[in-house]
DNA sequence: CTCTAACCGAGACGGTACGTCACGTCTTGAG
DNA sequence: CTCAAGACGTGACGTACCGTCTCGGTTAGAG
């Protein structure tokens, strides 16, 4: 089971030169993993990364552009496997589910702190949005749960809507709020999809 | 009409020493605004700052002590003013409004520009999501509409709840996704909303 | 007995305006004696000076181009008292009292230190060089026991080369180097100049 | 034939990294030399001795902390060169080519200014005169004519004491006052020197 | 079994922003 | 007109990180 993403082995061309080192690529991702909760992202610099890794600046830039490129890589496979929202019986079972996991993720994981603090640098930093949008793990992960409850809820819009609908009121008062009181909205939230995209 | 926060007069205390030039603030909340749409948000410096404004260095540190500090100086105001929906008939035409005028903000005018950088920045700057939560305009907007219309919907919840679920499907595909189509979101967002807290 | 230059009054011309404070001059003076005390000459600063004397800033600049001008005006009167040689009956007693009053002048006195600092800032500054220059107590003081003994010496060179033969050997590795034997160089360098001026 | 101190290669250990630029070594050690001529000690700054140079600011401070240090390395070669006594047939002739070399150094080699300068910073920052009294070519090469001319002058003191006699009545003349008439001062000097030291 | 090419660590390089400090000037109200 | 206070524009300070470069040394496949 690979830890990040790209472990499985890319080419198979058989270039010639001295292979690109594993260890050294690990020890980048683990670097910033760890600097990420250390220091928090702003703190975090390529030289940091380098020097916690044991490893030469310019192997990473070799391989990366900046950090927020090192973290995409560090932090989306975990990101992935942790918005795995689980099968519930019913459609409001599987919202209220998703939408915890969501709460948490966002708020307590490794990998939601570093989705928020990508979130935040793509808002003043082209680059790191266009990274950002192509590996959204977070839409991912609510369009697979949406797909699962959609034979329930006839009048559920498609794709994007659907997505803000569901996402959108309990991602904005952790980014914009402090100390929100995520279950009571949770439900509440539930509720009203289930009202407005229901079968009646 | 003060174009800055700050503008009405501040004390009467009669202290000791040189006044501060109001002509030196007022330069430095020009040449932040100026580079933001110039530069964007990452790339202006407190440096940048202080020659755009003809302004000492020192001076803008005796002041602010972030660029984020001056931004929200220098754009609480014009968001306060454009972030005020018009009153309309009926709660449906009430919330497309704010809605519509939120989405146009958040991006187009230069304030919301402001604003979407600083949520950005507060995602990984604790000091700066302090600031930007207790001056949040968005916020202060959204309930003046709120409790205009709350009188016809008598299941609307309070406070932060309705507030997330107003703004948060509208406010997140802009954060996270690129090109969304606001129009129809906004609709949608307002009947959803209207069938949730409505009367009956 | 006044305890800096110029402490007598200095002009009678009865101008208009408020006088100038008598407390604010002796407040700096004393503050540049404590401050090259504490801090020595490098350290000091023209806004430590106004404040250590709980002075205007203005009020210094008002009466004082630098700090190496107020030191001169601070210490001068205290360089001359200190370098007053004492009578003694024969010239080599002169010539020795004179010495180790130097020696210790420049190694211990707090106006010493003043003066050599002086005279370094001189080295590259043209402007300290000219008021150290025209105000050395150094030199007069050396001219009076010159003068003093001169009749019995006849051979004696007059004016600077005396001053340069008597007080050379002895500032010059107070100056350049660390730790002198002063007492064995002063009684030499005594003989060695009455040998070289005396009589016979 | 090296320019300046440290031409000599200093290790073969193999250090690890990019190697230090001689050609940055040596770019601000000629701005150094440069600078002082143009603008004088005072006047000069680290930064300015960075641009001058074409050199990054850090790369100064990498190798040195001060622009003293800087400058006795610039200077150290040259001062030492030039004052390399000629040999003479007597010691009078000795001490007078070795007293106008210095008087000369002093006034008009930009390696003397450079020792004055030094000199005179050396009198408030202990460590300069740490740094200068380590390596003071002054002294050095006083001592070398001392040598020389000792085996005639049997009265002779040796060490500090015969160097400060020396030097000294011509040194402070220099230090302390304008326009010094040196030519009559040395052979008097001289003179002084060799009936005091003399065999007989 | 050498050759060649790309990798690796280390760290110096020219830049540039940081936040602080002192400069010398100015602008208040009070004496 | 002086005084204390303190803000002003200027510019150097020493530090940090940027992204690039240049070393010696390593590690593979190709000849």
């Amino acid at each position: 089971m690979p830890r990040y993403s790209g472990d499985v082995i890319r080419s198979e061309a058989a270039t010639p030169g001295r292979p690109r080192s594993e260890a050294a690529r690990l020890a980048v991702l683990h670097a910033v993993d760890d600097l990420l909760l250390e220091q928090g992202y702003a703190a975090m610099t390529m030289k940091g990364i380098a020097e916690r890794a044991g490893v030469g600046r310019q192997t990473v830039y070799r391989w990366w552009s900046t950090k927020a490129e090192i973290l995409i890589e560090a932090t989306a496979t975990d990101a992935r496997d942790e918005l795995v929202a689980p099968v519930r019986r019913s459609a409001r079972a599987e919202l209220i589910s998703f939408l915890e996991l969501l709460a948490r993720f966002l708020t307590v994981s490794p990998a939601g702190l570093a989705y928020r603090a990508l979130l935040g640098e793509a808002q003043h930093d082209a680059e790191v949005a266009g990274l950002l949008i192509d590996t959204d793990p977070l839409t991912e992960a609510a369009r697979v749960v949406l797909d699962r409850i959609r034979p329930e809820l006839s009048r559920m819009p498609d794709d994007d809507l659907a997505v803000a609908e569901l996402v959108g009121p309990v991602i904005y008062p952790i980014l914009a709020r402090r100390g929100v009181d995520h279950a009571t909205m949770i439900r509440r939230q539930a509720d009203s999809l289930l009202a407005r995209w229901g079968r009646t």
